[in-house]
DNA sequence: CATGAATGAGGCTTCATTCAT
DNA sequence: GATGAATGAAGCCTCATTCAT
C-alpha cells in the first residue's frame, strides 16, 4: 500500500485510526516538550491537521494526556498476552523489564515522568495510573511466584522491591544525562535472581506484603 | 538569633531572608498546586508580597524552581554535616534515608517528581539535579564503604541498586494514594543489611562504571 | 398532500418543502437557545440533517433568519386573507390580535424579540421587518377604519397606540417570567373598544403622521 | 482639572470610577454593535485599556451586561429621587417617561432590546431586568395613585397599559428606522391623561392587576 | 444530491512580567 | 525599596463554512 493510500485510508472512516494518529502526535510532543510547554498548535504541526480537528476525537487537551497513559496500559496488557504465549516464563518476565524499563529511550522516560507528574494534579490520570500499577502488580506477583526456585521466596515482598526499582530506574533515565541504566539493570537481575532463589532476606518486622 | 529578630530582619531588607522566605512560599504553593498550575498571583498571596517584588530577588518564575532545588541541595550538605558530627554513621545514613525517603510527606514527593520532571526541560535544573545526584553518590558511596561488614560488599554497586529504589519509593508515594511506603523501606532495610553483609550477589558483568 | 406525500417529497429533493423542513428546525433551536448560541451542528442534529446540506438552502446562518421573518410574514399575510374569508371582520381583528400576541408561547415572544435585536444589526433583516411592519399597519389601520362605530375614531391614532402595546406585550411574555400577559390583553381589548368607540381622546397636537 | 490629570485621577486607584470608564466603554460597543459582535478588542480598543486589564474588574464579558443593566437600573432610582425633589409630580412623571421612553436615542434603544434579548437567555440578567421592573411598577403605581385626578383611576391597571406600551416604543425606536416616536408618544400622554381622569374603561373581566 | 470530516480564523481568558507611583 | 495596576502575547477551544467522497 503506498504512503498516499495509507493516509487516504487513515483519513477516511476510521476514527480509532485517527485517534491513534493523534496520540502518535501528542506522544512525540509531550515526550520532546512536555505537556506545559506543547501547544496545540505544536501537536497540529506534528500531526499535519487543524487544531479545531482534535476536539473531534478528544473532548480536550487533558483528555490526550488520559488517551495516552490509557493506550499504554493496554499496550502492555498486550505485550504481556503476547510474550507469554511464548512459554518461557523467564524470558517473558525479563523481557517485560527490558521493554520497559531497561531499554527505554530517554524521550519515553521523560514521558513517564511527565505522567507520573500529572498524576499529582489530575484525578482521572491518577485513577489510570493506579489501575496500571495494580495490573502490574499483580501479573508480576504472580509470575514471580511461578518462577520461585525455593520456597523462601516472597513474591510480594520481592516485587516491593522490584516496583520502586523500576520507577526510579525510568526517573534516573529521564533526569540524569549520564545515568547507567545498563548498571543498574545488572543489579535489577541479580537482586531477581536471589528473590526468587530465596536468598534475600525477610525484612525483620511484618510489612513484607506490598500495598494494600 | 530569636524569632523576632529574624522577622524583623526578613521585614527589612536582608535579602537572603527575603529569598528565603520567597522559597518557602514557593515550595508550599509548587507542592499544592504543581509548578505550572501556581501562578505568581497564587505566589504573592502565599507570601504576603506583591508580584513585583519576586523579581527583586528571582529572575523569573523559573528561576525559582532553580532557587528551590539549590536550597534543597544545601540543606542536604548540611544536614549531612550536621549528622556525621553524631559519630553515629549507620544512624546517620538511616537517618538520611528515613529523613529524603521514608518520612517523606506526600506533597514533598509531589514535588520532587515535578522537579524530576522540570530537569528534563529545564537544563540549569538539569545541572542543579545531576550534581545533587553526583555528590549524594560520591557521600553514599563512602558512607557504604565505611559501613560494610564484609569484604563482599561492593558499595558502588550497593548504591546502584539504592539510588533507584529511593526515587521509586518518591514516585510512588506521589503518585500512587495507596502506596505502603512502610513496606518500601523495610525491604529497602533489608537490602541494605544484605549489601552491606556481602550476602548480594554481584551482577555476572561488570557494569558498575559510570558511563551514559 | 397527504403528510405522508409531504414527507415523501420532503425526503426526495423538493427544495421548498426542504427549506420548509429547514426554517422549522430553525425556529426550534433560535426559539429555544438564541441565533446567538445555536450552532450549525445544532441545526443539523434538530433537522436530521448534515451541516453542510443548509448550505444548499441558505446563503449562511444569518440568512436562516432572514428566511425565517420572511416566512413569518407570508404566513400572516396568508392568516389574514383567510380570516377575512370568515365575513367577520370584528373576529378577525381580534383572532389576528390573539394568534400573535395574546396567545403567544414564551418561546415565540423570545424568537420575536430576538429577531427585533437581530434587525438592528442587519439591514437585510431590517428591510424585511419594517415591509411586515408597513403591511401590518396597512391592515390595521384599514380594518380598524371598517370597524369604527363612531365618527370620532381616528384609526391610525388607534394603531399608534396598538402596535407599541402589542410589541410591549411580547416583550414581556419574552423578558418577564411572571408576566400577567392576560391582564395587559384586557386592557388592550377594553383600549380597542373604546378606541373604536371615539371615546378615546386624540393627542393635543398632530403627529399622526408617520416620519421621523 | 486638565484632562490629562482626569485620566490620571481616573486611572489612579479608584476602582469604582474604572468599572464606570468601562461599563461606558461596554454601553458604546455594545449599543452599536450588539453584544455578541463586540468583541474583548473592540472593547479594550474603545476603553483604552489591555484586554486582560477588563478582568481585574468584572468576571466576564457577560458579567459586563450585568454591570450595565444594574447601573441602569440604579440610574433609574436615583434620577426619580432626584426628580422627586423638585415637587411636581406630574412633571417628573413625565419627565421620567420623557428620559427612558420618550427622546431615547435610537442606540439606548437598540441596547434596551438587546438586554431584553440576553434576558431570555442568562438568568443574572433576568432577575436584575425582573427587579428592575418591579421597581419601576411599584413606583409608576404609587404616582399614577397619587396624581389620579378621579375616583375611577385604576393605576394597577393603568401601568398594565403604560408598561407593554412603553417597552413597545422603544422596540420600535430601536427596530424600525422610520418609526415616529413623537407621535407615539402623543398619544400615550392622551391616554394617560385619561387614565388619570377615570375616562378610561376598566377590562370587563378581572385581571385588571397587573403580573405578580 | 448529501455527507460529515476537516479547516482555520478568531473569540475569550490567563498570567508572567513591567513600571509609574 | 515595594506596590499592584496594567500590559499584551499566547493559549485553549469553538464553530461557520468548505469540499472530497
Amino acid at each position: 500500500m503506498t504512503v498516499a493510500a495509507d493516509r487516504r485510508a487513515e483519513a477516511r472512516g476510521d476514527p480509532s485510526a485517527r485517534r491513534a494518529h493523534i496520540l502518535d502526535a501528542a506522544e512525540t510532543c509531550f515526550a520532546r516538550n512536555g505537556f506545559h510547554r506543547t501547544t496545540m498548535q505544536d501537536l497540529a504541526r506534528e500531526a499535519a491537521m487543524s487544531p479545531g480537528n482534535f476536539y473531534r476525537y478528544f473532548e480536550s487537551k487533558e483528555a490526550l494526556v488520559l488517551g495516552l497513559v490509557e493506550r499504554e496500559r493496554e499496550r502492555g496488557t498486550l505485550l504481556v498476552a503476547e510474550m507469554e504465549g511464548s512459554g518461557d516464563p523467564r524470558g517473558t518476565l525479563l523481557g517485560i523489564i527490558a521493554r520497559y524499563f531497561a531499554s527505554i529511550t530517554r524521550e519515553a522516560a521523560t514521558l513517564r515522568v511527565e505522567i507520573w507528574s500529572e498524576s499529582t494534579r489530575n484525578p482521572d490520570i491518577a485513577a489510570m495510573t493506579a489501575r496500571t500499577e495494580a495490573e502490574s502488580r499483580d501479573w508480576f506477583v504472580a509470575t514471580l511466584a511461578a518462577l520461585a526456585t525455593a520456597p523462601g521466596c516472597d513474591p510480594a515482598g520481592l516485587y516491593a522491591l522490584l516496583a520502586p526499582l523500576m520507577k526510579g530506574i525510568v526517573v534516573g533515565r529521564a533526569a540524569l544525562p549520564d545515568y547507567d541504566v545498563a548498571a543498574a539493570i545488572a543489579q535489577l537481575h541479580a537482586l531477581l535472581d536471589a528473590g526468587l532463589d530465596g536468598r534475600l532476606p525477610a525484612p525483620p518486622l511484618a510489612g513484607r506484603h506490598a500495598g494494600r
